[in-house]
DNA sequence: GATGAATGAGTATTCATTCAT
DNA sequence: TATGAATGAATACTCATTCAT
């Protein structure tokens, strides 16, 4: 709260509605809690954003933003196609849970998003699902990957897992974030071998 | 709409309600919205039900009764551990995607119920979860399953990839459900190949 | 108010808006005050009217429906153009005077209904007027009114006199509404004279 | 808009708010829109002008001053009472044509000025008023006109049809302001007639 | 069993105005 | 002269629930 408190209005804003979106939900927050909580009015919160479909919009944009760099980053590099499809499933495990209030308001709120801004929301996912297929499909035609499963299936067969953090994962747990990331990198590349 | 004119009020109602939750949510949807749908008035469904949330709770109470059923009758049938898991693995995506509206519905309201009835949800899920996870440890401590991960988290991979489901699967996309189900049970068996 | 105490809610509503539509213009007058001053709450308001501008829509309803009635009557009897123009073109003023709560409603706040009620509303002022013009065609074409100036012009020169009535008449002046009436209906037939 | 956009600020903001008001009411009408329509900030409206009630204060002042201007010119012209009021009844239509915008607020929006503001127009409005029926009396004296009618109210009925003319005069219909003018201007001096 | 009128607290959003810079 | 961030009160409308019938 100090900390924050020092922060431009705007992030004031967005610190406090990613809080209470990921504890409450979407709908069940009202702006009232979100001025609130930042320490501001109403006013302030409608001059800076067009409306409260705005923020959660916001807070989607950088969760994507961060994850989208990152997997261009690690698939970009050289080196072998399993250590980078390692890299790139490890990573974004790590920084789902480093974001664990950002990916809880995703993968709980989108829908609630208004139509048009879901739509650009999933152009931006179906961008992403897309480079990480490339990935696995660049090692299945080297035979490094098994092709029993098709490269699609197997995207949304580790995004599951990864959508699914925000239901278990707690801070407090025995696996540290980079702990789960091997883990769930392993499996994905185990469940790969042909 | 004419066959579900015919049902008594309750189960229309249910129907109604897990149609315009699966569709719009649980808090976007009015109970007003739910009664007009079924064809009824408001004290209907205030004498059948005793609020909202009651609906919603009896709508999980539905699946979950099911899959456990499913889930014990599979786990209890005599055959290598493999083979069991495999079953369960896929029968839970088949029924998952056989009611993907009731599936849809419990990953994405979940946490709108009550908390008092959450915990009940959470309890009986736990309790399908650890008849799961048992089927692993049975197959690592026999040494047919690798024991590189924890059960646990081997859970929660697959269990995310079939809360997922509702989010990508489509009736009018390429694969079955059988199909679907066979690459997620193969990939999960895959991975925990020793 | 005690009289209107025992009106039904519907009823009590429109009286309640329509005294203060008139004094305080549409805009001007919040849904909170209304329901106060027809003592019930805003759920009452909103379960008989769908919106704000539905009442506005049923005062003119009112206004209209009425208007067009007593036209319909006098224009149809049998009797000399000139004495039916005369009664009807009097007719309208008395109407006017009493109830010029919603004639003031009616020129001052028709503009702030949506657009699509004002097209109806619009539609239905122009029977009205068709009707009236038919009245004076009627007489020009006999030969006892001048042709010197388009009907339509007359018609828009008589209804202009009547509208303005809101802005002046006060009920404690010196003419009786019939009085003023019998002026207003003298100096259009005068003007018509050949 | 290259044109105002020329125009120092004060007549720019008056320009926008006059468009914006008669398109769309007062009450509609937000600070906003009319500061953005301008091409300047809220500060610097509320450099120039005190409050919004001041930009509508102002439209009307303008008209206002026009109008009686014209008046006492053509009054105090040396010529035949006749001439003089046929003149004055058809130049208070054409400038009110050539001033559409400005009369539609006049006529639409003068009760939403405040109290006080209200109270001084009405005063001006008065003396105008009172111009045009003392050259109706000074007719009636003469008997040149009838006094079938009292003066006043013969204001009324002539000032009623100008008000009207922003309810259907569309420049792109048949008559031009100057027809139309004659044509009114003739009802009034018919009515007259002895 | 079932109705539907009524409640009352709640919702997101708008807006004229102020004021430090 | 002019900016634009910020205020605070108001706005129309929604909704789960109750209850007399």
């Amino acid at each position: 709260m100090t900390d924050e408190a020092r922060l431009p209005v705007p992030q004031r804003l967005l610190a406090a509605a990613t809080r209470l979106f990921a504890d409450q939900g979407y709908d069940r927050t009202s702006v009232q809690e979100i001025v609130e909580a930042a320490g501001v009015t109403k006013g302030a919160l409608y001059h800076y954003f067009g409306s409260k479909d705005d923020l959660l919009h916001e807070i989607y944009g950088r969760l994507l933003r961060l994850q989208q760099e990152r997997l261009d980053a690690v698939a970009g590099r050289e080196a072998s196609v399993e250590s980078r499809l390692r890299d790139a499933a490890a990573d974004v495990v790590v920084t789902t849970i480093d974001n664990l209030d950002d990916a809880r308001i995703f993968f709980r709120s989108m829908h609630q998003l208004s139509d048009e801004k879901q739509k650009q929301v999933r152009a931006e996912r179906r961008r992403y699902h897309e480079r990480f297929r490339a990935l696995i499909e660049e090692g299945q035609r080297g035979g490094v990957f098994t092709d029993a499963t098709p490269a699609d299936l197997v995207v949304d067969y580790h995004f599951g897992s990864v959508h699914h953090l925000s239901s278990w994962y707690r801070p407090e747990g025995p696996l540290s974030p980079q702990q789960v990331a091997d883990h769930l990198a392993g499996l994905l590349l185990r469940a790969l071998r042909p």
